[in-house]
DNA sequence: GATTTCATAAACAGCT
DNA sequence: AAGCTGTTTATGAAAT
């Protein structure tokens, strides 16, 4: 294609207006402008240089026309549709072609145009100011260029002219020629400065250049070629119209390539950092000295750095003191393309976290709307966890429905009392912290928690909360779900990642921790199969080991998993008079309360009623269902009840389609850990 | 304040 | 050899 440009052996070299034509369509091709072949004169050869330069120009001119009719066009849909989603759109192609090209010609843009394209994509006001400033300095760079363009071109055609007869004058040929090599290095910075600031755009994701976008190619510059002259006349351009930068560029050595980089990487960093930067200044501006800044408050305490490891993005690289990770981050992560890069990805992350949480909080607050549990006291109780344990609560309260609640209300607790969204229902946010804490909480008093993991199951499984649960009921719990009532450590493994997000990370942590329960504890049973050892649970052990708080009677805690369906009125009195306490339930529960406390008991009692024992046989080696399915086989909605697991509509449909093989297509197949989205 | 329960860390052995 | 599994001990925090 470019061939027919530069070995342009159909074209005769005087024909200008033919050249033009070809280069008009082939000029920005990167390939087009490496080692042309020598078969023309030097004087030919820069005039085709010449030439070319100048159908780069007017390649732009019509990128110039092009951006306008999609900016005019844009314009328009704006007044229409208004502003929707700014993140979206800059995924919109439309948009994309007019932000680009509107950064490389400023002249046919407004600053309001460009304000308000730029608005599209959640743009800070120092990000537009600064990128209004970087687009009149090229502007008036380009307008320079234009200039300068004229007179080239007025000086090829007199040059044309005199090949044309024949003029021989080599001298002034070749002044000519360094001239137009100079103009035609010149428009390759210009396209480079141009190319820069689109790359430097898109890495910072404010516009995404697509594959067929006529975007102007990076031009290679050799440094040899560069006559002193156009050296300096590109100074002189450069300092002249971006005041800006001189700030930003101390460089002394203006050669064309540090000018061409310092003149972008100050628009880059600013523009990146602007969003950040009344807590992240010290990364505004690329050097030693600043960077060393963040550390001196905080000797220690670098966001990017711990446990002796760099905590950049992919990084973790091991770091034996703070002084060598700050070395690091000088070599490694210093401001070029990939950093940037990285940064910007961050920069998303956090965008979609951020997104992710208000989504989680409002699901919460639907939640704790539709459950009737007043906030209020857990936020003033001194233990963060109330929340959860509030959370556990109500939905232990309203276990008769156990798989109804994330969506309908439908379940027979009906609304106690106007239930009015208060500011201090418990946030993710808030749940975040809860993590480290170590507390036992709604298993200690036999809270079941196969209910509250029904029910909040999609709620561990995003939000990277704690579950309020002991490993040992975890476990168990886990063991107790799998159709055979016996699970691998590997599969025990796979349940928690999957139900919890917390346990998708520090895996050696709480695996140590699951295997050390395991063994730990006596109601954890290890039976040798054919495939290798699987866990099962010891229901008696495990109702033995922990201590019967709400009634001191241990039979009649065994007996409490149970017949929870049955508890629907008194469950919705509970709930009432829980509410009415407005007290953290769980906690008020604990603490012994007579009223509370004894009443759960009494109602549990009061239900277990004789169904209970069934369970109780085989106890030792497969607490589960099994003889209770066959007991109440229509009951498959009420089963949750018996060993207290409320196993949701999961386990329901594993138990309909039970099938010989284990629930290997959840253990091994839908692996959980990519779920979270960083 | 002593005890219990639990979480966490870690050493160690056996097995694959 | 490395990783997994399982056991055991130690320590500290929180609850009782």
């Amino acid at each position: 294609m470019f061939q027919c440009v530069f070995s342009s052996s159909v074209l005769q070299p005087h024909r200008t207006s033919c050249l033009f034509k070809h280069l008009f369509y082939h000029s920005a091709t990167p390939a087009s402008q490496k080692q042309p072949e020598p078969i023309y004169s030097k004087k030919t050869e820069i005039q085709r240089q010449t030439v070319r330069a100048l159908s780069v120009k007017l390649f732009i001119f019509s990128a110039l026309q092009v951006a306008r009719q999609l900016l005019l066009q844009q314009q328009q849909q704006q007044q229409v549709s208004g502003l929707k989603s700014p993140k979206r759109n800059d995924k919109q192609p439309a948009l994309q072609v007019p932000v680009s090209v509107a950064m490389m010609t400023p002249q046919v843009i407004t600053p309001q145009q460009m304000q308000q394209i730029l608005q599209q994509q959640v743009l800070s006001p120092q990000q537009l100011q600064v990128l209004l400033q970087q687009q009149q300095a090229l502007m008036l760079q380009q307008q320079q260029l234009q200039e300068f363009y004229k007179k080239q071109q007025e000086q090829l055609q007199l040059q044309l002219l005199q090949q044309q007869h024949a003029g021989k004058q080599p001298k002034e040929q070749q002044q000519v020629a360094t001239q137009q090599l100079a103009f035609q290095q010149q428009l390759l910075q210009m396209q480079q400065l141009q190319q820069q600031h689109l790359l430097s755009l898109q890495r910072q994701g404010l516009l995404t250049i697509q594959p067929g976008q006529p975007a102007l190619p990076l031009q290679p510059l050799t440094q040899g070629m560069i006559p002193a002259e156009l050296q300096q006349l590109w100074k002189e351009v450069t300092s002249a119209h971006t005041p800006e930068e001189a700030t930003g560029n101390n460089h002394s050595s203006l050669d064309l390539t540090t000018t061409c980089v310092s003149s972008s990487a100050p628009s880059k960093t600013s523009l990146i950092m602007n969003p950040h930067a009344s807590t992240n200044g010290q990364l505004s501006v690329h050097t030693p000295k600043r960077e060393s800044l963040p550390h001196e408050e905080h000797p220690h305490s670098h966001p990017l750095y711990g446990h002796g490891v760099c905590k950049w993005p992919g990084c973790e690289a091991v770091c034996e003191d703070f002084q060598s990770f700050l070395k690091h981050l000088n070599s490694e992560h210093a401001l070029d393309d990939r950093s940037t890069a990285q940064c910007r990805v961050q920069m998303q992350v956090v965008q979609q976290l951020e997104l992710q949480l208000a989504k989680d909080k409002e699901r919460l607050q639907a939640m704790m709307t539709h459950l009737h549990v007043k906030s209020t006291e857990p936020k003033t109780a001194p233990q963060p966890l109330n929340l959860v344990s509030s959370v556990t609560l109500s939905k232990s309260a309203s276990e008769a429905s156990p798989q109804s609640l994330p969506h309908t209300p439908t379940t027979p607790t009906a609304p106690i009392t106007p239930v009015t969204q208060g500011p201090s229902v418990i946030t993710t946010t808030s749940m975040h912290t809860v993590g480290p804490i170590r507390r036992r909480y709604s298993d200690k008093y036999n809270v079941p928690i196969s209910s509250d993991i029904a029910q909040n199951q999609e709620f561990y499984k995003n939000a990277e909360v704690r579950p309020p649960f002991t490993y040992a009921s975890l476990i168990r719990q886990a063991i107790l779900e799998s159709p055979e009532k016996q699970l691998t450590l590997n599969e025990i493994y796979n349940w928690f990642t999957r139900m919890f997000a917390y346990f998708r990370r520090n895996a050696a942590t709480w695996k140590n921790a699951v295997r050390h329960n395991l063994s730990l504890h006596k109601c954890f049973v290890r039976v040798e199969n054919v495939k290798g050892a699987v866990w099962t649970v010891d229901e008696v052990e495990f109702q033995k080991r922990r201590p019967q708080k709400i009634s001191g009677n241990p039979s009649l805690i065994k007996n409490m998993q149970s017949s929870h369906a049955y508890c629907t009125p008194l469950n919705a009195a509970l709930q009432a008079s829980m509410a009415e306490n407005s007290i953290p339930l769980y906690t008020t529960a604990s603490m012994g309360n007579p009223s509370l406390g004894t009443l759960a008991s009494a109602m549990r009692e009061e239900l277990n009623g004789a169904m209970e024992h069934t369970n109780s046989n085989e106890s030792d080696s497969s607490p589960g269902r099994s003889p209770l399915q066959a007991a109440h086989p229509v009951h498959v909605k009420e089963e949750p009840l018996d060993p207290e697991e409320a196993e949701g509509p999961l386990s329901l449909v594993t138990t309909a389609n039970h099938s010989p093989d284990f629930d290997q297509d959840r253990d091994y197949e839908d692996e959980p850990v990519n779920e979270d989205m960083e």
